[in-house]
DNA sequence: CGCCATTTGACAACTTGTTTCCATATTCGT
DNA sequence: ACGAATATGGAAACAAGTTGTCAAATGGCG
């Protein structure tokens, strides 16, 4: 949290050479497109931080963490049990991370598990009462968080910015080229 | 990475009770804004997931992870050698964590460790011309990618995103009330 | 100078999620 | 109906990061 150790910025310690350079001359070679982009992405993984730090602040006195409270919003926005790997689809991530927060919350009574009609082993999953309720405390939370933050920033600016967001995320889901593995 | 077992999407199986309705009267009491603002955080978590993959993607046949690649671009920003803990504080995770990588990459030859006159124990580390070179490397690889990733995009909106992304990040870096805890 | 709080490195345990491997269940083509 | 391809769960290993503990180094203050 502090840089005891060198404050000051300008005394030339050991250096030999610098790769900064480089790192200059690739940023001027590009774009204005480009650099914006760039800075685009590396803002979405600052504010994805900060995001995760004060979505779990927002959930941990319901006894949640935020990567259940995505479970529980998952099945939720389904309105239907779903299986672990349908879960894991919805969220992006692996059935076997979404299988972990499933059994921690089935064994904490957030979530009960329902015979599949479908399938012998694989679990339909639904919240019990309580993860209801636990789930719609925290979506009345975020939508008061929501309001908050949300004050005093333009609806247009805002709707643009989720437009071309939307159109980034289009464009980064399809194509993963092997990159010559 | 497809739902086999429940595809069609109407047939009604055992559900007994739905949280949906809750999900769904909250979002509508919200004013447009805050509800355009929670689209953006759930879109941001979407493309910071998608973006973690092409980032590893993209330099995998280098041999770094992108968690690597970040050490390597934080000590070039700053354009000089930097202690475990400055680089911690830059990249906003644990000196211990940043240890783990530098250690590795020492290893690896991709850092150098370098005697700190203002600390006996605390190294400097500096990336050695393999490091660098692999480091300049990956720049230009992610330079032609936000290239190609930003093309038939416009400038105005990406800037415009761009704004309103820093805007929420300024937002949100500030206040963590602690929530009652 | 000496005390003491802070910083740091080393180490270990834990968390969250991924990957890999295997055994079983399911689905689908013939 | 049979067999192959695909899904699934479970366990184990791995990856990245956090937290906690301890000892050594540093720096400030009386």
């Amino acid at each position: 949290m502090s840089l005891s150790c060198r404050e000051d910025p300008e005394e030339p310690l050991t250096h030999i050479d610098e790769p900064k350079s480089l790192l200059v001359r690739e940023a001027l070679n590009s774009p204005a497109e480009a650099r914006a982009l760039t800075e685009i992405m590396l803002t979405i993984f600052r504010i994805n931080g900060r995001l995760l730090e004060k979505g779990d602040a927002l959930v941990r006195t319901l006894g949640i963490t935020s990567a259940q409270w995505q479970v529980l919003g998952a099945v939720s926005l389904a309105a239907k049990p779903l299986t672990a790997p349908q879960i894991a689809e919805a969220m992006g991530i692996t059935r076997q991370g979404v299988q972990k927060q499933l059994d921690r919350m089935t064994k904490e009574d957030l979530f009960e598990k329902r015979p599949n009609p479908r399938h012998e082993r694989s679990s339909l999953y639904w919240p019990t009462p309580k993860g209801q309720q636990i789930y719609s405390e925290a979506m009345r939370r975020e939508s008061l968080w929501a309001q908050e933050l949300s004050e005093g920033l333009s609806g247009p600016e805002l709707q643009g910015a989720l437009d071309l967001l939307r159109q980034l995320h289009r464009r980064l889901e399809a194509p993963l080229p092997k990159e010559g593995e």
